[in-house]
DNA sequence: TCGTTCGTTATGTATATACATATTGATGCC
DNA sequence: GGCATCAATATGTATATACATAACGAACGA
């Protein structure tokens, strides 16, 4: 076998693994292999790409994590089955959000209470005793309007220095994101009629369609915070592209 | 050095460079390793962990890919600011989404046209010019109720095969996934009110608050279809996990 | 016929090595 | 001082090799 390191590279940029595995993906979603099928063994490829199987496993165990194939000892690799459908949902800050729209943003704090955790704080962090919460309530304005409003708990047995800030200057969003290490975080989306209070602060009529995203977020097990935003229907939407 | 494949493994399941990730993993999401930091040299870790520079840099490279670390040349491996938050959201089938729920599941047809693509369904699929598409109509019900209205555009140039399907027995995106191999998808997520015929269609009242999924889909640069998903706010809500 | 054993096979992991490449920091020249 | 040059350095990619491991299948014995 012709040892690549042995010729002089003429020209092309992307590695031969790269182009290897986007080979495959392109073969896959172009439906010639179709799920199921079995893709050539590692040492037919590197005989048919003049590499070491090395390089070829690299490919393949990428494919294999990004989930387009399976690979199974002694039998092979296999196309997978399509699974259910996942999109990645990018959740941008808020600010920047708004920003994007061309809008001037624009941050106020409603109301900031530290008590012992409630029935209702404990069951929206997960947490067991009653230990020390932080309320918060605020609303993000993009240019003269109300965007969105949000209503949070921060657990200060994750968090203690938020016993000290204020949250007047700074979104509780960022001041987290800057402080605290997070490991888990989990999102809920749906719709929601806007209470009467809601309905009020963003300046819409009761009842009026908003979007609610929550977020709970963990850090090394332990519940952090739990955040809800409400948006008026008409002024947000969450955008996912997914590429297999 | 000792080549570790001349000593006996005692038992331990994980491989090295596993290990290696999750031990890095762990400084980085705990905080001990901020951003900015830089970890230490390829050839440190390996000393450190008793074992190749080829090993580590499979760590490495997978931490990179992951967006947690940054890497550079010469200058080392540094941890990642962190990015805007990012979330993955599983779609899944209705049909299973409705029995994860314990409901029986029933589909109906309401209405399937097809007709040269009007400016709508141009701009839905974001086709160029006026090829024939098919509209279809639909309704998913979970037990009595109906769970959710589909209102989907399918470019024939895509998929020639949905001229001679009635789509009476089954629904037509488990219909397209196996049939088509899609590429890319994006998703739309918002908060809506429902108008007479969606409110009619979906048994509540006009104005109730919906949560509308759009979701259009290419293969390989080509349109394929584009679905637009009505929930009545209550009866769904989109959950999406992320860990870092 | 039913298991059990055992060899074969393809993948999984790791090593040592080699050379490419980008970048930094120091060197030396004008 | 400013600038081109160059060596050192850390990562990037690839190779050949080695052995482990899971799993299938055939051979074999009760």
């Amino acid at each position: 076998m012709t040892a690549l390191h042995d010729i002089p590279q003429v020209q092309e940029a992307p590695s031969l693994h790269r182009r290897i595995l986007a080979d495959i993906t392109d073969k896959i979603v172009s439906g010639e292999w179709p799920p199921g099928h079995r893709i050539p063994f590692e040492y037919e490829l590197s005989a048919q790409y003049g590499c070491s199987r090395m390089t070829v496993n690299k490919a393949l165990s990428q494919l294999a994590k990004a989930g387009l194939i399976e690979r199974r000892r002694r039998s092979g690799s296999f196309v997978s089955q399509p699974k259910s459908q996942a999109a990645i949902l990018e959740i941008h800050d808020i600010k920047t959000e708004v920003q994007a729209l061309g809008l001037p943003y624009r941050y106020k704090l409603l109301g900031r209470t530290m008590r012992r955790a409630t029935a209702g704080d404990r069951e929206r962090l997960g947490l067991a005793g009653p230990s020390p919460v932080i309320a918060l309530a605020c609303r993000h304005f993009a240019g003269a309007r109300p965007f969105c409003h949000e209503d949070r708990v921060i657990s200060l047995a994750a968090v203690p220095e938020a016993e000290g800030e204020a949250f007047q200057a700074s979104a509780p969003g960022p001041w987290l994101v800057d402080r605290v290490p997070w490991s888990v975080a989990e999102h809920r989306i749906r719709a929601s009629g806007a209470d009467a209070s809601i309905a009020a602060l963003l300046d819409i009529e009761a009842g009026a369609p908003c979007l609610v995203v929550e977020r709970r977020t963990w850090s090394a097990e332990a519940p952090v915070t739990h955040v809800r935003f409400t948006y008026a229907g008409d002024s947000h939407m969450l955008v996912a592209r997914f590429t297999p």
